[in-house]
DNA sequence: AATACCCTATCAACAGGTAGATAGTTTTAT
DNA sequence: ATAAAACTATCTACCTGTTGATAGGGTATT
């Protein structure tokens, strides 16, 4: 993907196979191709983040997990998060797609302090700073580090960057 | 600005008062007109970040004053990092640009390494972590941070999140 | 018969880029 | 010192191709 600039209707529509006309048919504009994407890559991950709360996981594996798949991303389909990406471009964007991109990022900051708080109460962490503050620093930490990964094509530093911060917060 | 793709030599030679063909006649291509941009912009920055080096402030200061420059940006001019902004468009660009991008990242990199280093030579910060990835990590959520802090449409995320990094790095 | 789905054909606007003209300025040669 | 040549900076006009989007037709399933 070249964002969301960066791509046609034509683009699209010859990788599937079809005419560009075909999907105007499905979402007659731009804006609501991507408000469907969007809502799609929404719930997709928030799936997989409910999934690795519920598991059994320490609090810091869930996290190493959680960047674990924004570098699978990067390093599978040398793409970032759509949101991410969507969101650096977010001027381009009409308020319905703005709407889903701040959702998404909602989502994300949540859980994340969940998983942060409960960390803190177990003990694993130091509980000298604010989970929901650090929820959202975290994950500003990951959307920086997969674009700077992409840009030197090295997806691990997303992972060392993931492994830093949690070394940060550890309780010593 | 609307990213890489989002804008046309039409956009800014209207803005300018001229015509587009006057630009190409000093930037024969899109990409030589991203290159001069991209490198100017490169040594603003280099400068900006020395003379925060060569100011007598404290390690935490300077990183500090440091993400206030992009909050500056964000709120002044409700843009990001011009080089953050491309990074997340990077496969839009020929690889002169990506030089730039890369070379923009490597100097910020650097000087954050040094900053840190010094950071904790002087029992400023504590030493139980490497200094240039945490340059790295620093870099990546200011720059993630921006592009959030935009979504939401609060600057003051940009500070918050670098003060947070700051405390989970100094020595208690 | 009606609906769903995909097609062809087309549109106006815009993209990056080029060609050639023009007016003013500077350099060079005589 | 002056005339010729070259350069700078801008313009108008245009090219080729792409963009998001629309109108209307064909065909298969229900």
């Amino acid at each position: 993907m070249r964002g969301y600039n960066g791509f046609s209707f034509r683009d699209i529509a010859s990788e599937v196979g079809i005419k560009s006309s075909s999907i105007h048919y499905y979402y007659p504009s731009k804006t609501d191709l991507a408000v469907a994407v969007a809502t799609q890559y929404r719930s997709a991950f928030k799936e997989l983040i409910d999934q690795l709360v519920d598991s059994q996981k320490t609090a810091s594996a869930i996290l190493e997990a959680y960047a674990g798949a924004f570098e699978t991303t990067l390093k599978q389909e040398n793409r970032l998060c759509l949101c991410g990406m969507l969101a650096s471009e977010i001027n381009s964007v009409e308020p319905a797609l703005h709407s889903v991109i701040s959702a998404f990022f909602d989502d994300q900051h949540e859980v994340l302090s969940t998983i942060i708080s409960k960390g803190q109460s177990k003990a694993e962490f130091l509980s000298d700073f604010d989970a929901a503050s650090f929820a959202k620093t975290y994950l500003a930490t990951l959307e920086g580090a997969m674009m700077l990964a992409r840009v030197n094509n090295r997806p691990s530093d997303i992972g060392l960057a993931a492994e830093q911060m949690i070394a940060l917060i550890k309780q010593k």
